[in-house]
DNA sequence: TCAAAAGTGTTATCCTTACACCCATGT
DNA sequence: ACATGGGTGTAAGGATAACACTTTTGA
């Protein structure tokens, strides 16, 4: 009863992170906005008919995308206020609440429609790979960061350089699932171009001087927070499955885990973890074109979804890196 | 652009799991509605103004209980349609998309208004406390709910028995985690009162005889929702903290950790764990009132938030029980 | 003096890590 | 033959689980 003058009723809208991984490449599943905005996610409102969240969600991707979606998880609900610039100073309305999923599809398809296109994760987020060891990109912004660290002082606290140390690593302690914590600060900073575009100033011409392509309103902050979760993911539930082929090589599953997270793991311990778990099986057939020694095909066990408490592929020890 | 017609914009509300421990019992802060729907979370609309949605809520929670918020996560959004019953059959649209968040007070507080009051947890959730070893609450539901199994057959997986026995462990097994999948396995069971009413039959007279105090609404699937999310991430986050005074006993900390979990843990190996992990310092003092050789005081050490990259209180092994 | 709760020490066991080594195929 | 990637065994180290035991207060 109280303030009903107040309620606003506002637009939902559906967002999807859909992920995929080729040939050892994260991908992620994009649309070319028609208005300038540039490159966003799939998404769309929530409409009448819609017989769930979920079911809206896969309804937009199908139609803007073409693809059948199966694994799909809630991520995280945003409230997009209309930008603060000079254009819109009295905006204090909402845009719309945007509900964001985590999609996982086990191979890109074909006949994607024009505007959908997969796209490499490490686009967005060059500072993410760590897999051949730290990369120049990442020393670079890193000495970016420590510039903008030196020039504030963060009161009673810890000083914002060793918060910076923290969040992106020196190296070894490099800790993958903080990729929206790593965006964050970059936005903090001022050195992603949402940063600029959201206080009303434009982007420097240069702007691939800035570390990462941009995407359209804060879809590339939805994309941090879906690779956070699913770095965190995989170590406790069988999700890697989930963008796997029906038979695959335990190599293969290997590359798939280092794509996602970014870092480089131990061959053999890693074979002991996923075997020991018992998460797959063999098939008996093996695959040829490997290069070296044909590999054994394993499949996914499904019932350890119903026998196990939470088995998932727990990582291990990451190989030593060259890099400090 | 496309069907814009169809587009619906929607009342978008804001709903608080607010939880404490007193005396070793966890609470949720409740209100009671007056339109005879009965016990439910605080909630309200998100409105103009609120400045972010956690804002809103906090806003929202002040009004209704006159508490202010500590800390506040994220928990999940769900879209609840209108019930189905015999009064709308061709409700096809949805009531509201309700943004549910979780959040943590260290003590209740005093001059809670009229219409907030603090519950016990295990009052809507009898089969979630397993601090005494096993209920005779348990273990009649559980019964009731093999009583259901046996009149099943699933297609295609395990028998539906197995699956009761997994997700609700047979006393060793028991994964506290699960709250939410109990609670649905119950719903879709029918035997919580909130089931009749979304398939618009009423409950019975006896609706004691139901396991658990029912809520308005999905708010008791929101509150199982939130109790399986902290469950889960006090072992990994120090969030128990939040719950905790600023000063207080290794046994105080543990009897917050075991009303949260619903499991009793094994003492030193508790306290070994809390202390060798840095969370807590000491304070000097003593505290008197224990009832038997007096306790130190310690304190959180809230630097651990930055310095270490996930620190939880991993609760170790638990208590053997004498229950099978 | 005894009950009650705080607090300490110690061992067996398991999991993780790290390293070394062998196997099967294509060129 | 040898390069390449697949696959196995094993010992060191660390963390957990389980146990027994001592200390300090109030009644």
């Amino acid at each position: 009863m109280p303030d009903s003058i107040l309620e606003s009723r506002l637009r939902v809208d559906l967002t999807a992170v859909v992920i995929t991984v080729l040939d050892g490449e994260p991908l992620v599943l994009t649309v070319q906005r028609d208005d300038g905005k540039g490159v966003g996610l799939p998404s769309g409102p929530l409409q009448r008919g819609h017989r769930s969240l979920q079911e809206g969600l896969r309804a937009w991707v199908e139609r803007q995308t073409n693809r059948r979606l199966g694994y799909v998880e809630q991520l995280y609900t945003f409230a997009d206020r209309r930008p603060e610039g000079p254009d819109h100073p009295e905006s204090d309305d909402y845009q719309a609440v945007s509900i964001a999923y985590l999609a996982l599809v086990p191979d890109p398809g074909e006949d994607v429609p024009l505007e959908g296109r997969w796209r490499h994760w490490y686009g967005f987020f060059p500072w993410e790979d760590l897999r051949q060891g730290v990369s120049p990109a990442r020393t670079l912004m890193l000495g970016r960061m420590h510039d903008w660290a030196a020039g504030r002082r963060r009161p009673a606290d810890r000083s914002c350089r060793e918060r910076v140390d923290l969040v992106f690593g020196t190296g070894e302690t490099f800790d993958e699932e903080r990729t929206l914590e790593r965006y964050e600060m970059l936005y903090e900073a001022g050195l992603v171009a949402e940063a600029m575009l959201d206080h009303g100033e434009t982007p420097p011409a240069d702007i691939l001087a800035l570390p990462g392509l941009p995407m359209m309103a804060d879809h590339r902050r939805i994309l941090a927070t879906a690779i956070s979760r699913l770095r965190a993911k995989i170590k406790y539930r069988p999700v890697l499955f989930e963008l796997m082929p029906p038979a695959f090589t335990l190599s293969d599953l290997q590359r798939t885990a280092e794509a996602l997270s970014g870092v480089a793991l131990h061959k053999q311990n890693f074979r002991r973890l996923v075997a020991q778990q018992g998460l797959v099986e063999e098939t008996g057939e093996l695959a040829t074109d490997t290069g070296g020694r044909p590999a054994r095909l394993v499949r996914f066990r499904r019932e350890v979804l119903l026998e196990r408490p939470a088995p998932g592929v727990r990582l291990g020890a990451r190989t030593r890196t060259a890099g400090a």
